[in-house]
DNA sequence: TTAGAAAGTAAGTAAGTGCTTACTTTATTA
DNA sequence: TAATAAAGTAAGCACTTACTTACTTTCTAA
């Protein structure tokens, strides 16, 4: 005879229920590391008892790998630059500005949606975790070539000066990293540079092209 | 009537073994971060049983604490560009590009001989722990300050293009960090680019400040 | 030479840790 | 509407964790 004043209290499907804890434990990882979240925690934080969690992923580390797995497959390369048509065009008609700048600002924005990708990149780089390893080759390194590529061109077109390609890639994505990474981690209410990604990457761009032409 | 064939198993002072235990946990802290490192592996590691580290470091975060006054104060800040001689005569001489390569050079060989300062602050910094403050104020607002003021007083020389100089800071220590980062981190065998610290150090700044000049 | 201080240990303890088991509650559908 | 599958839990298991205690060994100096 009890009325249902229950706060939605509905149980969630298996699918939902997986990927809601899913979510919670990339804020958790994220912010606290791998061996510094406990599944217990991750279990309170989802309102479900342990033993969910542990049906839903054997092991703590599976639930890791199927976090790695989301975030650096789906989500971190949504939208690669190399199949970036409007990015093509630019890279086609020689617009040096347009090039890095169309890749400056959606990195930084990228950045700034999802701080916990980075922070679980990082996490997963300083323990030596294989993401770290999987993301350097899918990701990093290609951007190395596809940049690295472009520069290399316009230095045969005698447009940029014969530095080595890849210490320009490296100058210009320290720019960016390190960049998102102080707004982050260390200056998280900008009392020390408070910019907009738009000025940030335009900034940062004109530095680069202009210390490269010729 | 037992014969010393030992070893050398001399026992060690108080403070040689507290400075032991310390350089060990450095070592631990830094790959493995500190939820991740045990008290029993910085014993195990240092030759002597658990009970002793706890005699040298009332508790795990004692050590931690120790860890990071000792890498931060004696050792991270050992040259300090604004207390630096040489630093000095170049800025009075206007010298940009004295004044930023011999920085580059001081912060690439720095992080190079020791690695393990930048891990443990990234540790940190992902943590949240309270070194990340200390360091950011003593250290890293203090860069800013210095560097920044050069920048401002080059500009108002009509040396530099009007960029707002904390803007130009980013942009190059983000390149010396994010270098050294991918040297630590990412590409130990140097796979993706190998460059010395002085051709890094020569480029970057070459690339930074033809970015700014007028 | 011997008392005492300091360096050292073996063997705990209580509170977690990841993970399992045996069971109950809710939703679906034949 | 009853059978069944799926979502859920409480309680505990084996082991690890940070930290302690009660004790032994070695060095030093009066």
């Amino acid at each position: 005879m009890e009325k249902m004043i229950e706060t939605t209290a509905t149980r969630m499907s298996g699918d939902e229920r997986r990927a809601q804890i899913l979510q919670v434990a990339i804020g958790l990882f994220s912010h606290r590391g791998f061996s510094g979240t406990t599944t217990k925690e991750i279990a309170n934080a989802s309102g479900v008892s342990e033993a969910m969690v542990f049906r839903h992923f054997a092991t703590k580390d599976e639930l890791y790998h199927a976090i790695l797995d989301y975030k650096a497959c789906e989500d971190g390369m949504k939208t690669l630059p190399w199949e970036d048509e409007a990015q093509k065009i630019a890279i086609d008609e020689n617009d040096d500005y347009k090039v890095f700048y169309t890749l400056a600002v959606k990195a930084l924005r990228h950045q700034q949606n999802d701080p916990d990708l980075m922070r679980l990149l990082f996490h997963s780089a300083l323990e030596g975790h294989e993401l770290s390893e999987m993301f350097f080759d899918r990701f990093v390194s290609r951007m190395y070539e596809f940049i690295g590529s472009y520069i290399h061109k316009r230095q045969a077109d005698g447009a940029m000066r014969d530095v080595k390609p890849r210490i320009i890639v490296r100058a210009f994505l320290g720019m960016l990293i390190h960049h998102s990474l102080n707004n982050i981690l260390w200056d998280k209410s900008r009392r020390l540079l408070d910019v907009s990604n738009e000025e940030a990457a335009h900034e940062f761009v004109t530095i680069l092209l202009d210390g490269v032409k010729k």
